[in-house]
DNA sequence: GGTGTATATTCAAACGTTTGAATAACGTTG
DNA sequence: CAACGTTATTCAAACGTTTGAATATACACC
């Protein structure tokens, strides 16, 4: 059998296994140009003999050669989030096409292990980095090192435009318009607010949005009924922030007919809430969510919501990444453009936990 | 500047901008025992370039000299299945102790994915392969090529010992058991039973446990009021084959006073099913789900179900990949030890969904 | 002044590939 | 038969790093 010394099968196996050189098994199985030139039955052979002894080249020697890796690098800031597997998804479907292989990490919501990757992922030779930060996201050095090794980047989750980086988010204006609007044509005058936590991006968009269809509309909301997500880390802690408010809310005495939450999760913790006083969702109230995740859907009531389109962001920004690769080797540097924005609109989901508005 | 041709700072880069030759450089930035005879005064005018130039060591050159990757391939069936995501937590929390980078790919249930991935992980020299699997799992030929380059592979999700592959995966006889005790402990005696689909290799043992406990308790699951999932390869597609049971269930018009069901999300379709038929959960029917993902939880009502210390069975999965990298090393082949089996015990997680059997 | 030792730095080979240039073998042609 | 074209295969350098061996310098010792 063959006598490799890393263990693995390597083009000089197969070279001594066949009789022929190295070179010209590199050319056959690479399917050079030069591969035309060689006996059809040379072919055959060395191919046969690739197969048998289960022969994978080597990504570590061919990248080196080639000077590229086929690599992309994505930083999750937590893998744990629900909003970001359909993200990675979109990213995949655009990247299968392309040949360029994802090299996901999950920084878990953990500032030092998000460094620490962006490191390796310098180190890895990623061609393009990829971040995905929906959640709290602490500004790092991330500038420095990327852009010293003319790395391109692209962010989804947040608009960081204003340092130069190609953004990907959803329109987060527009969503709590649309969310704002449903609750108004189903007759709701008396809603509570929960916004998101102070530190997070999309909480003041949202708020906007929400407050520009209010006036619009012509109604007021009672500064009473509006709520602040406390800042955590963890992106399940909106469940105990949503029940924990409403239970606030319920307390105050202040009537509502329809609660319009920060996320998802926080509207199943009003639920929670609302039903465990023996408010019953939704004819006794409706409640609103954002972002669509997979809980949304399966609890009963399911929630109705504003869906990011998660999957195209994901192609788009992939799309980005790909390009941002494509002008590095063909100008030799990124030459400074202006940075691009996008912001998809979202889309509102109808679903059992919004009704009309108790008379 | 620097003058690279790849766009990446080298060592050749430090070593212009500093005099020295590239060995030294190299020397003083990997610390070897030799960088302790540098003088200090060079070792910090040679990290202060590295750093100023925003040096990243190729990860790519490092292995292949050093004939290691420090890489270990991860290959999930379906990272949408919120079965996997604990699973990677567990793993990452063992590997980022080594040094070793996890390279997780997402095989989004599709076969021709999972063997490209499979390929990928060979060509991206992973020194071991982790599988997790928990869904439907076609035989690949896995076994072939990953043996011929001997990379030690583990699986999680399925016993392949058969095949000689080290497995880890929940004692899924003890969890039907511990579901099937716990509804009778509530004095539930007409119980409806939802098995997996008849692929999974989870379905049977459930079964197997329910029907021990069944027999222990003295009573008998009315063989109409037993039921099978359709084969799906979505895995959430559960939900609507619950919600689907569930009427079939109820139109069949016999008498059941609980649900338990194969997984969780079949367990949120029955409470689907049955609200939106006016039976109230737990008042009138408790549904039991198996698992515990994240809607369970956040639903009102939250689901009773059988929790995998998955968090526990990654850790011990990375763990074993670890172990057959030494062992390899160690030896220069491995050897084919009797594969090894590990069944962690789930826990029972009682939330709100199971009550005492109304009279 | 030759030999030895400690200190400080560099040489050069190797890892597995790819690929432009070189070579060999074999007709064909002038 | 020498010069040339094809055709089929191999040489050798390079990618960026690591590291055992080699070298160079200084400094003492007999």
């Amino acid at each position: 059998m063959s006598q490799q010394k890393s263990g693995h099968v390597t083009l000089l196996d197969i070279a001594r296994t066949s009789g022929f050189s190295v070179s010209t098994v590199s050319i056959v199985l690479r399917e050079t140009p030069l591969s035309l030139k060689v006996a059809p039955k040379t072919r055959k052979h060395i191919r046969e003999i690739a197969k048998k002894l289960g022969y994978h080249p080597d990504a570590y020697a061919q990248s080196l050669r080639r000077r590229s890796t086929q690599t992309i690098g994505i930083l999750a800031f937590d893998l744990s989030d629900p909003f970001c597997i359909p993200v990675l998804r979109g990213i995949h479907q655009r990247l299968d096409q392309t040949g360029y292989l994802p090299l996901t990490m999950d920084a878990q919501a953990r500032r030092d292990l998000f460094d620490n990757y962006l490191h390796l992922t310098l180190q890895r030779r990623a061609e393009a980095v990829i971040v995905i930060a929906s959640w709290v996201f602490e500004e790092t050095n991330l500038l420095g090192d990327v852009r010293k090794n003319n790395v391109p980047i692209v962010i989804l989750g947040r608009d960081l435009t204003a340092r130069g980086i190609n953004s990907v988010l959803v329109d987060n204006e527009a969503g709590g318009a649309l969310a704002m609007r449903h609750l108004r044509e189903l007759g709701h005058t008396r809603i509570a607010v929960i916004r998101g936590p102070q530190q997070m991006c999309d909480s003041e968009p949202r708020w906007q949005g929400i407050q520009r269809v209010a006036r619009e509309q012509g109604i007021t909301i009672a500064p009473q009924l509006v709520f602040e997500l406390p800042a955590l880390a963890d992106p399940a802690s909106g469940f105990e922030g949503g029940l924990h408010i409403t239970r606030q809310m319920l307390a105050s005495g202040r009537p509502f007919t329809a609660v319009l939450a920060f996320d998802d999760l926080t509207a199943l913790g009003v639920v929670r809430g609302l039903t465990a006083a023996g408010i019953r969702v939704p004819q006794d109230c409706s409640v609103m969510g954002f972002d669509d995740i997979l809980p949304s859907e399966v609890a009963t009531p399911s929630i109705s919501t504003i869906r990011q389109p998660l999957k195209e962001m994901g192609i788009e920004v992939a799309e980005w990444a790909l390009n941002g690769i494509a002008r590095g080797s063909a100008t030799g540097a990124t030459r400074p453009d202006e940075p691009r924005l996008h912001m998809p609109a979202p889309e509102l989901v109808v679903r059992m936990s919004t009704g009309p508005a108790a008379a």
